[in-house]
DNA sequence: CGGACTACGGTACCGATGTACAGCGTCGGA
DNA sequence: TCCGACGCTGTACATCGGTACCGTAGTCCG
C-alpha cells in the first residue's frame, strides 16, 4: 500500500467514522462539508487517489457505495502499518504481459478518427492473445458480427498482419473505413462476410484488392457486462 | 416490537445481508429486484411498515440511509457470509492490474472439479472488470448462454457476491453443480434462465433457495479466436 | 524550466433514487 | 358487508449525487 497524504487520511477517517456511526458511507458532498471542501471535484480527487492507492473501492454511478478495502486500524496518529510489499511478490513476469493500445472503433468510423485516442490502453495476459507480434485493440460498433458472438461495444484484440486464412475474422480497410468481417477469398474477388443474416457481404474485385487492406486478424474478443 | 409478516421479514433480511456483504444498505430498486417487486412503491410500503413497527429508520430524501434498529439476530438458516475482503487470491501487482485465478469450468462440471487447477491465472487491466472486489475466472462449457454472446470455451470473469439484480448473468450453485444463467427472482421462486431458445429455465422454489447459491455476477467475457 | 502530483473552486449534466398519487386484489375481522 | 392491513403494478417527478470538464495554485523533482 502506498502512503497517504494527511488530507487523504482525513478523508479516509471520515468515511470510516460515517460507516461506524451511521451505518452507511457518506456522499461526496457530505465529505466535502465535513472537511470544508466546497467542490465535489475536490473530494472526488481524494477518492480517486485513495482508490488508486488501494484503500477503498466503489461502484460506478451509484450513491454511497464506498467500501474500505481494509478497516482502517485505530488511531490516526500511528503511521500506516509497515506495507509488507516485499519485492518477492512483485516478481517480474512482464514477458507474459502485453500492453494493448485501444485505437478506436470499427465498422462505422473512419480509421483516422480512431487513432486519436492513443493513451487508452489495457494490459492483459499474453496467454489470452497468443504469442504474436503487434497487437492492438478496437471497439466494435454495430451488430454485423453478432452471429460470431461479437456484439456492439465489444473490444476486439487484433494481431497485425497483412494476410489471413479463409474464414478468419479480420479487420479490413474498405475505402477509408475499417470494418470487422469474416475473410473469404474467392476466384475473382474478396468476400467480406458479416455474421448477421440480415446483412449482405461486401465484394471487392481482386483487381481492386491490395493486401494492405487487411489490417489484422482478430485473436480475442472481450465484453464487459454489468 | 410488533410481529412481522413473512414478506416484511424477507425485506429486512435482504437489507441486513446487503449491509453485511457490501458494506452499505440497498436502494428501493435493489430490494425490489431481489424480491421480484417491480414497483418502488411496493417496496416503500414494506419499508414504511418496518419503520412503523420499529425495525428500521431512515433519513428523508437521501439514498441508502436505511439503518437497522437492531442487527437482526441470525435466527434461521443464514450461514454467516464469508469474510469478504480476503483478496488473497487476487494479488495486485500494479494499481490498475488484477490477477484473476481461473478456477475451472461451469455449466457441466462440479465445482470441486473446478478448483483443481488453481495455478492457472491471467492478468488483465482493472478497467476491463470494473473496480469490484474479488474476481475469479471460469471457462464456459456448452451453449446455454449463446444468445447472450457467451459461447462454448469462453472465459468469464466473475465478481464474487451473494446477491444479484434481476437479469444479471450469474454463476449459481444448483445442487453441487455450478451453472451460468440469467438471474430472475420471481414471486415464489428463483428462475435461472438460459439464453438459448432450445433450453428450459431452472426453477428453484424460494423455500429451497439460499443466498449462498449465488457465487457471483459475470462482469466480463473473453473469447480467444484463431 | 517543464511536468508530475496534490488540492482545491466552479459548474453542467444526467443517471440514480426517494416520494407521491392512483389504482387493484385478497383476507380477516367487526 | 364495509373497513383496514397487506402486497402489489405503474407512472410522474424532484431531488440527490456521481462524473466530467475547465481553471487555479503550490510543491517538488529532474
Amino acid at each position: 500500500m502506498q502512503k497517504l497524504t494527511e488530507r487523504q487520511r482525513a478523508v479516509l477517517t471520515f468515511i470510516s467514522a460515517s460507516i461506524d456511526e451511521r451505518g452507511f458511507p457518506p456522499t461526496l458532498r457530505e465529505i466535502g462539508n465535513h472537511l470544508g471542501i466546497r467542490s465535489t471535484n475536490g473530494v472526488n480527487d481524494h477518492l480517486r487517489a485513495l482508490e488508486r492507492k488501494g484503500y477503498l473501492t466503489r461502484e460506478d454511478m451509484k450513491s454511497r457505495t464506498l467500501r474500505l478495502v481494509r478497516p482502517l486500524d485505530g488511531s490516526s496518529s500511528t503511521p500506516p502499518p509497515p506495507p509488507v510489499e516485499s519485492a518477492d511478490d512483485v516478481v517480474e513476469r512482464d514477458d507474459d504481459l502485453i500492453e494493448i493500445p485501444i485505437l478506436g472503433r470499427v465498422a462505422a468510423g473512419l480509421l483516422h478518427e480512431a487513432i486519436e485516442a492513443p493513451e487508452d490502453t489495457v494490459r492483459i495476459d499474453r496467454m489470452l492473445v497468443g504469442r504474436g507480434a503487434d497487437v492492438f485493440g478496437l471497439r466494435i460498433v454495430g451488430e454485423s458480427m453478432i452471429d460470431a458472438g461479437i456484439h456492439d461495444g465489444d473490444y476486439v484484440f487484433v494481431r497485425k498482419q497483412l494476410s489471413a486464412n479463409r474464414g478468419d475474422v479480420v479487420i479490413a480497410l474498405v475505402g477509408d473505413e475499417a470494418t470487422c468481417k469474416h475473410f473469404f477469398p474467392e476466384r475473382d474477388h474478396i468476400r467480406l462476410q458479416p455474421a448477421n443474416a440480415t446483412m449482405e457481404p461486401i465484394l471487392i474485385p481482386k483487381s481492386d484488392w491490395r493486401s494492405t487492406q487487411i489490417l489484422g486478424v482478430v485473436v480475442g474478443v472481450y465484453r464487459r457486462l454489468h
